[in-house]
DNA sequence: CGCCACGTTGAATTCAGTCAAAGAGCGTGG
DNA sequence: CCACGCTCTTTGACTGAATTCAACGTGGCG
């Protein structure tokens, strides 16, 4: 198992985290080859960067590419004719936007900044000869989009059986968690560059709504901010008012059902893609 | 293209509409070539029966099958340890349960029946025959869970920034639609076998509130409801409520794009499907 | 017939929204 | 260095949409 890994590393590529926040988020997922992760650096290696506060795609426009996000964070999100707006997904680094999407004709949402960002444009045919060439990145990258999906679902969950603390509570452990699983937590605590109304507008909620929940969750020493860094003082306790039990994220699945997935996928196709262990 | 259908077919497949309510669906996305359908026909061969109310998997289960309905109403949803339920989304024919979520441990929420239904169980082995041998059936797919993608997003909409009307007659345009695309509905009426109860776990309203929505939808003239069908009498009038504008469905969307994605797919496969003309 | 689940209606309650104003933080420019 | 303007946060008083509680009606079915 050891073995293979030896001759072909110049660096140790099998154990410590790749720069590469895409790669260090699929490979809780899959295992990946070193060809794999050469192959995804070198499908991330162009960078474009984007000012705070501007779409980087918007609605009604043709998804040219897709968007790995390197650095810093973005958001997926509607506006409604009423002038209100939904944000449905927070994107982190390591996220892609938008996996699918590129697909549709057209997008039925934009994608913004919310911080300055740094991100790579992967063209189409970079994602479609994935599929062809990569079974392990391909089926990581679809067990990533299981993920996203069910987060989706979390997140219908909790804007319709949960009440405000309840909904809080479970963003703030969700964002935890995906930048926990990106490697930017320092303990409980990680950065929130996100204003209040954008909050509320996550939470369906309004700004001046959230700031009481966070005021009684600072006073309930669940939480502390400064900085913009949020410190989850009471993980447990934030759990209790989200309501839910397990680790709803599959972050912890063993790579057994995926493993037997992409064996059948890798059958007939060319094997140029050892995978090292894990 | 006629010519090939005479000898293989007692029943002309080709244009009128399939009795297999998926291939009926998938052709909204992609022309299948008459093996394809024929394909799909044999998955979906088996048949299993479920009285109304049961679920058919459970969470926490790990599912061995997906799903085809065939036949009757079923819901995706998630208990909550307060007792209450999120209803997801409602399953009708054609609808697979679940596509995605076969590759998981195990389930993060159940599926259970509303009416009484018929099911069609396809093996895991073969879905993942189909993504190697039979592009045009796995880009359709591809297409129709983008389809369910932007469903979820659109439910997070409703119940993030709709009001209880909005959401009510949002969820009425949904599923009229989707029963228009499988050939359920007659004019603008459609059977809706759901209780109120139902549908507020689906909306996040109370039992009581929809009730009182509906009472003034059917004063106001916009539906009108006798022997569980629904009657949308001013579909116009709905859409205002909800506030929308398009076909956020993209069940217009021309083929072109996945036409596209899916002849690079057939590169390097083997060529027993071909398509007829659509 | 009579059960039972579902639908309907009213009255009181409450959680979150609205409106409004004041404070805090931060970059810019005089 | 301070003043200015900006956006974001905080707080209070009032309003309102939806919930809760409770009762009664109704239709299907054994």
């Amino acid at each position: 198992m050891v073995r293979a890994a030896e001759h072909r590393d110049q660096k140790p590529t099998t154990h410590p985290p790749s720069d590469n926040p895409l790669t260090r988020k699929l490979l809780h997922f899959a295992p990946l080859s070193n060809s794999d992760r050469q192959h995804l650096d070198h499908l991330a290696a162009r960078e474009e960067r984007f000012p705070a506060n501007v779409d980087i795609i918007g609605e009604g426009m043709v998804p040219r590419s897709v968007f790995l996000l390197k650095e810093g964070m973005a958001m997926r999100y509607r506006n409604m004719p009423d002038g209100g707006r939904q944000i449905m997904t927070f994107l982190i680094p390591g996220d892609l936007c938008d996996m699918h999407v590129f697909l549709l004709k057209e997008m039925d949402h934009s994608i913004g900044t919310i911080t300055p960002v740094r991100v790579a444009p992967i063209p189409r045919e970079g994602i479609m000869g994935l599929f062809g060439s990569r079974p392990r990145i391909s089926a990581a990258l679809w067990w990533s989009s299981l993920q996203e999906e069910a987060m989706l679902r979390e997140r219908i969950v909790s804007l319709g059986r949960r009440d405000a603390r309840g909904r809080v509570a479970y963003l703030l452990c969700e964002l935890m968690w995906r930048h926990a699983a990106v490697g930017l937590t320092d303990g409980n605590v990680f950065r929130l560059p996100l204003t209040q109304t954008e909050l509320g507008d996550t939470l369906g909620l309004t700004p001046v709504h959230v700031n009481r929940v966070l005021k009684e969750f600072r006073q309930r020493d669940l939480i502390s901010m400064e900085h913009r860094m949020m410190n989850l003082l009471d993980i447990e306790g934030l759990k209790v008012l989200a309501g839910f039990n397990k680790d709803y994220l599959h972050l912890s699945s063993t790579p057994t059902e995926v493993t037997r997935y992409f064996d059948v996928l890798e059958e007939g196709q060319r094997s140029d893609a050892r995978p090292t262990n894990e």
